[in-house]
DNA sequence: TCAACATATGAATACGTGTTCATATATTTA
DNA sequence: TAAATATATGAACACGTATTCATATGTTGA
């Protein structure tokens, strides 16, 4: 973060008003986070950090519905978290946001500290 | 992550789900992030991350109204990720969990990289 | 104790979104 | 080409939740 050590208490909003990212910065960086925080996108992704697999497999290894988990497919894949491609009658898909999943096995170790 | 290298296709997902978290821990993964997900809250983190703010430069800071900044400043603060200390009439907040910091400083300097 | 200030909170509203059901699209095999 | 299989998608519904407004609570100084 930049620095904002100002001495006065009143100007500080004002000099952290004009460090602040803007609205426009701060709503991607919460769009990041608001996609892997709904449980049925992490457990799709956390599948998927064991490698590729297609839509049957993953819907099992998730216990989910095969719509459900298209279309939560469909959303990672419009956020650029996962990508796919066809293999005859599949579409495997598999993670290509390597930055997310540092984020998810940082707060799964978060967790585990707590218990 | 555990590993998971299996080489046949079906017993991947029955591998997969073995090693998979509980429900109940996805849940607070999910929790964690969806807290930061917000933009008015990830706002008011941003302003925190600079130092220790009363309410009302606070919500001078991040231009926003006296209510829903204290109506965001709770949820911060039940999911411990702020704490307050009463100076007179005032209430100061800080962040109380660095590591939520980190993981938005990640996903700043991530998007800062894709520009 | 009263007035002024600072913060919190309850209720109402509006809005986004995850799930489900039904169905469409696409690929392979017979 | 028809049937079977795999995946995607649209609409309806249910649910959580952020914001706003009005007001309550708590603190200080006169």
């Amino acid at each position: 973060m930049a620095e904002c050590n100002i001495t006065e208490h009143k100007e500080k909003a004002q000099a952290i008003k004009a460090c602040m990212p803007s609205d426009e910065k701060i709503s991607e960086m919460g769009a990041r986070f608001k996609v892997i925080s709904e449980p049925s996108r992490l457990k799709i992704l956390l599948a998927l950090s064991c490698g590729e697999l297609c839509v049957e497999h993953l819907t099992e290894a998730v216990e989910g519905n095969q719509s459900a988990v298209s279309h939560q497919l469909k959303i990672l894949k419009d956020n650029k978290i996962v990508k796919n491609r066809r293999n005859g009658k599949n579409i495997l898909y598999s993670v290509s946001d390597m930055h997310v999943l540092t984020m998810i096995e940082m707060a799964k170790e978060h967790l585990d500290c707590d218990e």
